[in-house]
DNA sequence: AAGAGCAAGATTGTTGAACAATTCTACAAG
DNA sequence: CTTGTAGAATTGTTCAACAATCTTGCTCTT
């Protein structure tokens, strides 16, 4: 019974464990980054950037590791650091990971957790209500759930984590400053039409779909890409 | 022409970029870790391993950051670095992500380049090389070669870090300080056999071998753990 | 005018010290 | 045996200084 107790508490240790101070001024870099205000190629300079923010360049260093570990950011000796500019290359070999690991935790369905396959549900209908209600920054939260969602089928963790580092990328790579509608719209027909199959438990239908839509949505974020 | 040689010259640059001392002092940190030098549980203190080596805090600080990416250390808040003591929800994770990113990418195995696929049979060769001269050590290299070859089948440098991620923190939880010998030729034969129903076009065959490899060889790894 | 070489200025790399915040240790009290 | 507490030890964060490297702008040559 005490040990019960104890195991209960436990679990919420993660919430207890405040952010470091280098964590938060990621998190405002990172926000910065993906929402387009610090252009890809931009040089982040230690002193601009930490007199701003306030915090030590030895903080602020740790600060720019981090967003580095997730691709965001691109260091380079004694030069500095920049918002990486994704190139057409960088843009497939996303991909070619995302095909690898969404496709292969999507064929897993039948042996995934019901609720991990209730949670891909819930990103569709989530798209869905945000279309009828032209609320379209919901339906690209909900696609990018949907596909966090797929990750997550196979139930690792630290799958989870190189496919979110991957999805940030994307979103750096399609800056969704504009013509986020008609993308989205597109995106969450093939996002139903999956869900649709699940359903009818034709699961290796599902899987062909989601891999036709990656090469589709490649496609895109190219075109994107040098559009700008 | 001129172009030629310049790109030329580019390939090269990653190997004059000189190392930050930061990451020097990871690679030998990384080296004790992996070879048990530094066992799982350990506590690595600032001011000892910093005086050892020579370097700062703030330098060991970083250091201690990069091997915390790779899952080697972990980080516990005002309490410092631990040498990371892989447990039994661990080793089911990354054999989850092993699974969906090995078997993803040699189900590929058609639409491969003829260099990856060579790169997949050498590393069975090698491994049999040493089995035949008793130099047991290259045939668990060869295994690690052969398992990075078939990550590299689908030609993601992304997904290629995130994998030897995960082969770094096999090798931290399966110590393989004794027994490697009837371990590696066991699976020698498995990717001996990978190998041959490739060579039959039997792809997808192959594949269902090497999911079943990955059943026994999380079961391995786990009671390798509870026996230490 | 174009390019090579060079010196001054600016930025990053690394260290050491200092102080605050937190944890650990040891011991006393109940 | 557990609880509480004071002090020591360790980590978190910032700052200042100097070395190493890169950038910029100038001069000189052709």
């Amino acid at each position: 019974m005490a040990d019960n107790v104890a195991s209960t508490l436990a679990r919420g240790k993660a919430d207890l464990e405040r952010a470091t101070t280098a964590q938060k001024v990621a998190d405002v870099l990172r926000a910065r980054v993906l929402n387009g205000e610090l252009a890809p190629g931009v040089k982040l300079s230690e002193e601009a950037i930490g007199g701003a923010l306030g915090v030590s360049r030895n903080t602020l260093r740790e600060a720019f590791r981090l967003l580095t570990h997730d691709r965001l950011l691109v260091h380079e000796h004694s030069r500095g650091v920049f918002v990486r500019v994704p190139t057409k290359d960088d843009v497939h070999d996303i991909y070619a990971a995302r095909r690898i690991i969404e496709c292969g935790a999507l064929s897993r369905w039948d042996e995934a957790s019901d609720e991990a396959k209730q949670a891909v549900k819930e990103a569709v209908e989530f798209g869905q209500q945000g279309a009828r209600t032209d609320n379209w920054a919901d339906v690209g939260t909900g696609n990018i759930r949907f596909h966090q969602a797929i990750t997550r089928l196979a139930g690792s963790e630290r799958l989870n984590e190189d496919a979110d580092r991957l999805y940030a990328e994307v979103r750096l790579a399609f800056q969704m400053t504009r013509e986020t509608r008609q993308f989205y719209e597109r995106y969450l027909q093939w996002n139903v039409k999956i869900v649709e199959l699940l359903n009818k438990n034709k699961t290796q239908e599902a899987v062909s779909t989601l891999d036709e839509y990656f090469r589709i949505a490649e496609q895109d974020v190219v075109t994107h890409l040098s559009a700008s």
